[in-house]
DNA sequence: TTTTCTTTTGCCATTGAGTTGCAGGTTGGA
DNA sequence: TCCAACCTGCAACTCAATGGCAAAAGAAAA
């Protein structure tokens, strides 16, 4: 059985070849991933299937969900560890030039005063800047 | 002149009816104002007015936008004294079960420690959860 | 292996937020 | 008063996200 197979049992994940491809995918891709992103790289399969293999990687914890602000939301896999309680949160940065997003894993989210009676239960955190040597 | 008409003369925006509405709604609404919610409340209106409007307070620094991950972008006011630096960016709190978005003005966002070579401009800080107390 | 049941996939259509073009109306300055 | 620039309303359009349904694939039972 190979890793990748054992990434989607380990999570409760039937592990099909669709899903197997695109979970090699976003390990290959340092970048969060969209929708689109995937459509084009798997243009034999169908946009729908590629939509709901994200929505269960989600449900189940594999990645989590990534607003960047571009409109399309984008997804990224979680750490081993990860079970995307309020200690695992993060920050990601979005390069303005290349439009990619990407997870700043040193670090997780500090501490933050909130309203009397307001429960954290994710984050959303995207700093948006530019690489100074960016390609784009 | 008005306060409110002050207000929009002080961030170059000519003082139409229409904004002085708009305006006078955001300072009203502690909560982010989505433009389904501004075509709501101004029914009489149309939808790519308001729209532009937003557009239009934002670009002269009068409000920010918030992804709150909802799928419909929001916009809240600005402090006087912003004008959306890095040093002005906030965190923002949205309730799962009402569905509202606020700002967190008091306190800013931390230093982040960034990848060497990446400049911040913005920032889109969400947190989600919920309100104990919610009436939702 | 064959049968049966559940899950996944592909195709297609739909929704809804966001956006744009254009023509007519409004505003402010010369 | 007149002109030029700006604002508004209408209508259409784009595109990411999503849902229904039947066929295909996979898992389990016989």
């Amino acid at each position: 059985m190979s890793h990748l197979e054992n990434k989607l049992i380990n999570r409760a994940i039937r592990p099909t070849a669709m899903r197997l491809l695109v979970l090699q995918y976003l390990m290959e891709h340092h970048a969060a991933v969209s929708l689109k992103i995937l459509e084009e790289q798997f243009y034999k399969s169908d946009k729908s299937t590629l939509y709901r293999t994200l929505i269960t990687f989600e449900k189940k914890g594999l990645v989590h969900q990534i607003d960047d602000g571009t409109g399309m939301k984008k997804y990224a896999l979680c750490l081993e560890t990860c079970n995307c309680a309020p200690k695992d949160q993060h920050f990601h940065f979005h390069c303005t030039k290349c439009s990619e997003t990407f997870c700043l894993t040193g670090q997780n989210v500090p501490n933050i005063a909130l309203p009397i009676g307001f429960q954290m239960q994710k984050a959303n955190m995207v700093i948006k800047g530019f690489f100074a040597n960016c390609s784009h």
